[in-house]
DNA sequence: ATACTTACTTACATAAAGTAACTAACTAGT
DNA sequence: ACTAGTTAGTTACTTTATGTAAGTAAGTAT
């Protein structure tokens, strides 16, 4: 093993390379969404989605609010971090749509 | 589930999402490259670098070559639909600089 | 007290990835 | 002929990640 890679762009792979984790950021670009409404739009399990956002939680990629109103709401949201994100999912929007068959 | 999100995104990012697979591409974008430089360069277990080259040929992003030389090489390297991630990959690479910890 | 909501968590089952030994095909050396 | 060395894998087995479905917590309404 003599590792030739850059490692900030090994630890950004790293998150992409996670399963969901591009879907949830891509879902949360067009806006805040809770929790209920992110499992259904990618079919992530709860289980999953709930590792997910507090791991993007902790890299300041993601906020979390609560609104107590009745049932609670929680809202996740993009921080600046994650909204710099953006130009990326645009490329592979590009790619996705130039090389792969509908 | 009522998904909401465009298959071929979906499809795009589950290459991505695949552990190894972006790290793969980001190797071969400086050339082609034979099995054993690919497994040391990026520290991926021989049994799975076997498994997504050969998903990546499948999907025709990567070319596999024989030289019958002593002992035999073999060399993988990008097609064109490979070749077109480059900017995919310069935005992760972007992304990284700008928002992680060295 | 019971039921209903959202946002999780837990226990358990299955799938994916890591590890290390092994094989195939070939050559070189003794 | 026999042993060893090379690259490019494969196989069997272990560990980790993910899926599934039931359960919990906090609140309101009936």
């Amino acid at each position: 093993m003599d590792k030739s890679i850059c490692p900030r762009f090994e630890k950004g792979m790293g998150f992409l390379s996670q399963r969901w984790t591009g879907l949830i950021i891509y879902q949360l670009l067009s806006g805040p969404q809770r929790f209920c409404s992110i499992e259904s739009s990618i079919g992530v399990s709860g289980r999953v989605l709930s590792e997910r956002l507090k791991d993007l939680e902790n890299e300041g990629i993601v906020k979390r609010e609560v609104f107590p109103e009745t049932p609670v709401r929680i809202e996740y949201s993009l921080t600046e971090k994650g909204i710099a994100l953006e130009p990326l999912m645009q490329e592979i929007e590009k790619w996705s749509q130039n090389w792969l068959k509908a």
